[in-house]
DNA sequence: ACCGTGCTCGCTCATATGAGCAGAGGCAGT
DNA sequence: ACTGCCTCTGCTCATATGAGCGAGCACGGT
């Protein structure tokens, strides 16, 4: 990288050159021509130029989406779509705020009017449906069944019928809870027309959106709506990370589960089925789960912070 | 020059892209295969990504020579070389060392074998010699006579004579003033053997170092040296420069006086023949002097710094 | 519904470009 | 001087690239 150690007459030369081609965009041989040089002899001096340091190249975006660390997280774990929004927050509400417009953008970007879109519950999916512009007559499934949140801005039905009604699509929904006492209760409510209709709809989705939670207290929203027995059931069956209701392991296998039988919503199968799914994870100690859901192979996309970015690829 | 309005994806694809060709040197072809695009999408990508400033190219040298301005002024006067020092130096010595060290360099890269060097007299030309390595052999020619400065390091003949013996090159001397108070001195000296023999060598130089004075007090040695009724009878022929001894108007026409007659040194016509005639002027006080130098299409050559580049390329 | 209008995309073909090679000096060691 | 080694240069030829074109598609006006 030390600067070029020739002549100051070259140095010049070079720079000219350099400017020439990189700035002016001119080809190489127009370049030989103005400065009598062979195509070859420019061709070489570019290349010092750039092995010098004197060109230097940077990629660099002023937006809050830290490219470089999409990128990578893209690769690394190939996927098709992976959005890191530079932000410092630590507040979880401004963090699901930001992600959430993050997210529609991204949503709005890469659906088309042969989507279907699929929306588990989750509190960043909600952030997300609030800011989400009107999609071109989308249909949306509802994914998950509902869970009872005190204080939240809608269950899943209220997201999956404001998106469809902002978009003019047809909204697939379905009244019924996230988990049952039994596994009885559960199959009579699959049994129900409207249910059954909703999930009929579930191979036609081709876009979906979940949360992403971690085994553990105040990391998942399912795991603090659940008794202690089956949160510890769940923990000595391995399980690490929560898709919106689809078990994993620290290494990204689907974990079937007794209560699974008791749960209303998508499974690892009808999930994996789907070509893209999205997720919207946020806080760096969820890194593990994040891990565990992008190794699985059932989710395509992502939208998170740099700081869970960072955590995630720091292996 | 607003960045990348488009959605987060677009963004990051363009950004991937973008390093995968200007920082890995991978093909387009080879992008477009990888992230399954044709070539002329990643064109278009890459296109978009300059033009949007999410690629910056800059071209730079740490050095402290300013290969922008070098380069304007090239460009601007037609020169073969010319190097801006960039030193916030306004002291005159300094200046000087600062210019004849880069003024050495510049001759020790450009000079060849085969070159016949010509020396002018001038303090920055001294200052150059004195920075010069041992150049191949070659023979160096005395351009001017001697110009009597009582603290001045050393006469034309001195630096002459030093180049050439560190050069193991022959030296052609002569000993005789630049000026005399009459033509016939003038004619006889240049009768004289020694003389003719160096002025003999004048056209056999290929490549010679000048500096370069602005008619008026304290900006030119030989001004300096010359009684009032030369200085004003010059000035009023629109003497605007002199370039070690050829005089020039402003807009850089030769201007032959009736001194012309009584100068022992090279002319305008001997200077034009010199393939290559490098000068050094430094203080931005000299911009007239120099403009005039490199319109005159005597100079091909210049080292200066940073001030006097700007002064002279602001018309 | 119908037709422009403007946009994006990928094609063809002429041109630009890079990899690899061979010849021409320069240099140090016999 | 000769030799081998090294660097620098410009060549050939396969490949990459850009300019310009027309097809396909969304949009908006009548």
């Amino acid at each position: 990288m030390a600067e070029v150690a020739d002549g100051p007459a070259r140095v010049v030369l070079t720079a000219s050159v350099a400017r020439r081609y990189y700035l002016d965009g001119r080809s190489k041989v127009e370049i030989a021509e103005e400065f009598g040089l062979s195509r070859f002899k420019v061709a070489r001096l570019l290349d010092a130029a750039r092995a010098s340091g004197l060109v230097r190249i940077e990629i660099r975006h002023q937006g809050e989406i830290d490219v470089d660390l999409s990128a990578r997280l893209q690769d690394r774990f190939g996927l098709q779509h992976s959005v890191v929004v530079d932000t410092p927050d630590d507040d979880a509400d401004s963090l699901r705020g930001h992600l959430g417009r993050a997210a529609a953008r991204l949503l709005a970007e890469i659906i088309t009017p042969q989507d279907v879109l699929g929306l588990a519950w989750a509190r960043a999916v909600s952030a997300m449906a609030r800011a989400l512009p009107p999609l071109p007559g989308t249909p949306v499934v509802q994914l998950t069944g509902a869970l009872s949140l005190p204080d939240g801005p809608g269950t899943s039905v209220d997201v999956v019928r404001e998106v469809a009604s902002a978009s003019g699509g047809a909204a697939h929904v379905f009244y019924a809870p996230f988990t049952v006492p039994d596994a009885a209760t559960a199959r009579a409510l699959r049994g129900q027309p409207e249910v059954a209709r909703a999930f009929a709809q579930l191979p036609l989705v081709t876009k979906a959106v979940a949360g992403v939670g971690l085994w553990k207290p105040g990391q998942s929203t399912l795991y603090d709506a659940l008794s202690e027995d089956d949160r510890t059931a769940l923990h000595r069956l391995g399980v690490c990370a929560d898709v919106s209701g689809v078990f994993l392991s620290a290494d990204g296998e689907a974990i079937t589960t007794e209560l699974s039988e008791r749960m209303i919503g998508i499974d690892a199968e009808q999930m994996r089925a789907i070509p893209e799914v999205v997720v919207i994870p946020y806080g760096a100690s969820k890194s593990p789960a994040v891990r565990a859901a992008l190794r699985s192979g059932l989710v395509d996309g992502i939208v998170t912070h740099t700081a869970l970015a960072h955590a995630v690829l720091e292996e």
